[in-house]
DNA sequence: GTCTATACTTCGATAGAC
DNA sequence: GTCTATCGAAGTATAGAC
């Protein structure tokens, strides 16, 4: 994560240690928001001590970056591996309306507000992330007939992206009102388009 | 915010010095995050003592919580004042595509993640501003001659909402791919929404 | 209303023993 | 690789003088 050499001993990273460090990290994040993740609870969580966060990592910062790292590379792996296949527009709308990794992705939009090492790793993933769904989706919808003068591809990416994160933050506060209706709203348009193809 | 009593003094409501305090922490809330507003770091940004803070706000969260409801209660009647004119689709997308509000939610988004009062908080808040700008958004779709049978108002505003957070948390992370040509997009749905009413 | 003083907790981080 | 021990900084909160 930083270039700067100290004298202080590093573990290694394929430790099986360090994995848990991180497990505990991330059920830290997503349970109690980034402020709960410290070297103190992570490592009382992971049944440790807090010392040995500071062995696997050299700061808390690189700890965070792993935990989004680890995360973000099994998303993207299992997004190509779907896109392998062949994938219909139906496909992307559900991996893109996986409410599982909301929460994780306000706090690390969050986190990048004020911690510079972390929302550079967060923009890196986000443009690799976006350039390949829009390219399947662009693939979708041309299979699908859609005019891409009149719909481009990154519009509806947008709005897909848009409303899955919208109603997943809403859905954390406990606001629902339409989600039910968009949702089968946006299936049947979904389906329409697949017949099509 | 709390019921329970304790012999603790409590300035003003209308205070000005407490509304100086609120306005250090909202700074301070939206250049580095939630993290940063301390009692300490508060009050030094307010060029005061730190414990002037617990004079006027019994917790931190109920710092927090006047921080949000202020900035809502503001935003609420911006809103109304809007209506109260008659508005247009194009007058409620720009009123939504406020960028300056984005930082603002995606850190309560985060604080409601895991602080009880907060939460409570932000959803009735939501709940109040999404029942006034459906109900703005349906009369305006159906003066614009939208079938609201084929486009449901909670749908397009789902929609609009989505994207315009979207847009706004990517450009808050330096990613901006595809943003111009959404925007545009909008821009010329809703122009030729307005030229039909 | 604002201050000093202070209690107590938790934080990140490091050094060095085993 | 994991532990004990420890530092200094920063956090929330309270009591009481002025």
């Amino acid at each position: 994560m930083t270039t700067e050499h100290s004298t202080r001993r590093l573990g290694a990273p394929d430790s099986r240690t360090r994995a848990i460090l991180v497990d505990a990290a991330e059920q830290l994040l997503l349970d109690e928001g980034y402020a709960a993740v410290t070297s103190r609870r992570v490592g009382s969580a992971a049944g440790l001590k807090p010392q040995l966060v500071h062995y696997y990592f050299r700061t808390m910062d690189d700890l965070f970056v792993e935990v989004f790292r680890r995360r973000a590379e099994e998303n993207l792996g299992r997004f190509e591996r779907m896109v392998a296949g062949g994938c219909s527009i139906a496909d992307l709308w559900r991996f893109n309306a996986d409410l599982r990794g909301a929460r994780f992705n306000i706090e690390f939009a969050a986190l990048a507000n004020h911690r510079k090492a972390i929302r550079t790793e967060i923009a890196r993933y986000a443009e690799r992330f976006r350039a390949a769904v829009l390219e399947a989706l662009g693939a979708a919808l041309a299979a699908a007939g859609v005019d891409p003068e009149r719909v481009p591809p990154v519009v509806a990416l947008l709005v897909m992206t848009g409303l899955s994160q919208v109603m997943a933050i809403e859905g954390e506060l406990g606001v629902s009102a339409g989600h039910a209706e968009t949702t089968a709203f946006v299936e049947d348009l979904v389906a329409r388009l697949g017949d099509h193809g």
